[in-house]
DNA sequence: ATTAGGTATAATCTGAGTGGATATAAAACA
DNA sequence: TGTTTTATATCCACTCAGATTATACCTAAT
């Protein structure tokens, strides 16, 4: 065990400039300035005798000798990461950490407010993002700790560590002048009005309402699809439509619109909590995930 | 990934004082002064929120916390040494490594000035201890590189990587004024003296040879067990005894002792090149077992 | 040409290590 | 019981590697 100190600080620095190809973007990721960043490369490029990243244009690309050792390199280094994360106490109080948590619209909706009353209480230096969330690039999120934690409905993934945070059921939202406002609606009523239907994935005109309903022979018209159930009370009080929403959501909003019981068993989904591995034993991780489901259990 | 260089320089110190539990005795495994290394730990006890060495009297003993951060912390510390060792390029001519070759009384005789020639010749920086041989600490010394490489007969070590080096045999060496010095002896004349037998072990009085008589029905009286080949020449000149002893061996005594061919096929052993797996792909450790193979070869 | 996006160099500044010494505490010795 | 030995922690003045700020210098795109 040859290695020096100075040589281990530049594999961190090695290991940030393998992630961007860019000086400055990995100078700002260890926290220094980019001609340090510039130095620390040079001192690099003298240890392995290789130029390690070369100009191409007004890029950097990675010699191959850099790529061999990324991997190895990544790894070793977020073990060592994960060791002195895992054995640092975590105090709330005078913590200065940013939790980032992906979750749907209806999430951060909910979950946003309380999220941040909880924070301001008991961790005051401490911040919440909340990100999108993208079923396709959620685990390379979580992989590469650009987030903390997810909260999702039916994702499989299988490496990831999961736990239920809540159940949810959905209601019907409705201009507050709307005929049927007043008292619990008939599956008929129901079907009678044009609808409002919520697609994240964008422009979908059939959802689990629409499945449950052709199971019982009854049918009805989807007159618009929204990407987001955050734009749904303002087309709903401005017409006659109907929207089936997440009743924790529809009570947000019941200032704004009418809220009614489904007139059928309502779908339900269950939403996940869901984290990488690697974070498990991390007591500020411990300390976050718990805060949030008991929050998400407590809505 | 948001550990700090610093921090990265303050766990290969805990490494040193985990290993060691000893605060001068780590600095001096990383090269920094005693207060340089108290300091460190100050910044560690910190780091941790935990004292992870405490005075026991006048030692240190690591706390638990510490010492469950020893396993991790020392395979990822070795993984990133290997990391730059098999990617940094090896000048023998610049180098000033010490390559440390453990070995037995045979090997450091018959190999000393030859490494030290090729060293002087090829590598003026650099500089060969020789260690001796113990096959109760031989992994253990390969593992924990306080050794790097081995040259032993017939051990068993499943995890090393092996090389075969050389085959030795036995002659007879004895007295120049010996009344057999002259022309070669017949088996009865060789069983007629007393013998010196070499037992590395301590106070063997039977070997290869004595088994290798038996087969035939001859017998030899061993007068004298020797702990070491290297004080054999002595005895033998003021005596009339004869002692087996490795060729190349024999042949580096000449100048003081007569050297008989064996007046029976002699035993033959093989010496291995052995080391530890992790250093297959180190260049300097290549270049230098490889250098070793080649003047063992050329014996 | 000029600008935008980036890296490297230059001149200073700073913080951690050094050498050298001391305070302190426990163990070993007498 | 006192004295010596062994070891850690702390102090000081000094040095130096590596940080910073500011600037020069590339290259591609406009």
């Amino acid at each position: 065990m040859d290695i020096k100190q100075t040589e281990l600080g530049l594999l961190l620095a090695l290991n940030a400039l393998l992630d961007h190809e860019n000086v400055s973007l990995a100078a700002k990721q260890i926290g220094i300035t980019q001609p340090a960043m510039s130095a620390q490369l040079k001192r690099l490029r003298d240890l392995f005798n290789d130029p390690l990243l070369v100009p191409s244009g007004r890029r950097l690309v990675a010699t191959t000798r850099a790529r061999a050792l990324q991997n190895d390199l990544r790894a070793h280094l977020q073990g060592l990461n994960a060791l002195v994360r895992d054995h640092t106490v975590f105090d709330p109080a005078s913590s200065e950490t940013t939790f980032r948590l992906i979750g749907t619209d209806y999430v951060h909706a909910v979950l946003a407010a309380p999220v941040q009353k909880m924070l301001a209480a008991e961790a005051p230096g401490a911040r919440a993002a909340f990100l999108a969330f993208d079923p396709k690039t959620l685990w390379s999120s979580l992989e590469a700790e650009t987030a903390d934690l997810a909260l999702a409905t039916g994702m499989s993934l299988p490496e990831a560590k999961r736990q239920s945070a809540l159940t949810e059921d959905f209601q019907v939202i409705m201009s507050k002048t709307h005929p049927l406002a007043r008292q619990p609606m008939t599956l008929e009523e129901f079907c009678a009005f044009p609808h409002i239907l919520v697609s994240p994935e964008g422009g979908g005109f059939i959802g689990a309402t629409d499945r449950v309903l052709k199971e019982t022979g009854h049918k009805r018209r989807v007159a618009i699809s929204l990407p987001s159930f955050l734009l749904a009370p303002a087309l709903v009080s401005s017409s006659d439509a109907l929207c089936m929403m997440p009743t924790r959501l529809a009570k947000l909003h019941e200032a704004n619109v009418a809220c009614s019981p489904s007139p059928f068993p309502s779908p339900v989904f269950d939403v996940d909590l869901m984290w990488h591995p690697r974070r498990q034993n991390d007591p500020a991780h411990k300390w976050f995930r718990g805060q949030v489901r008991r929050l998400a259990q407590g809505l």
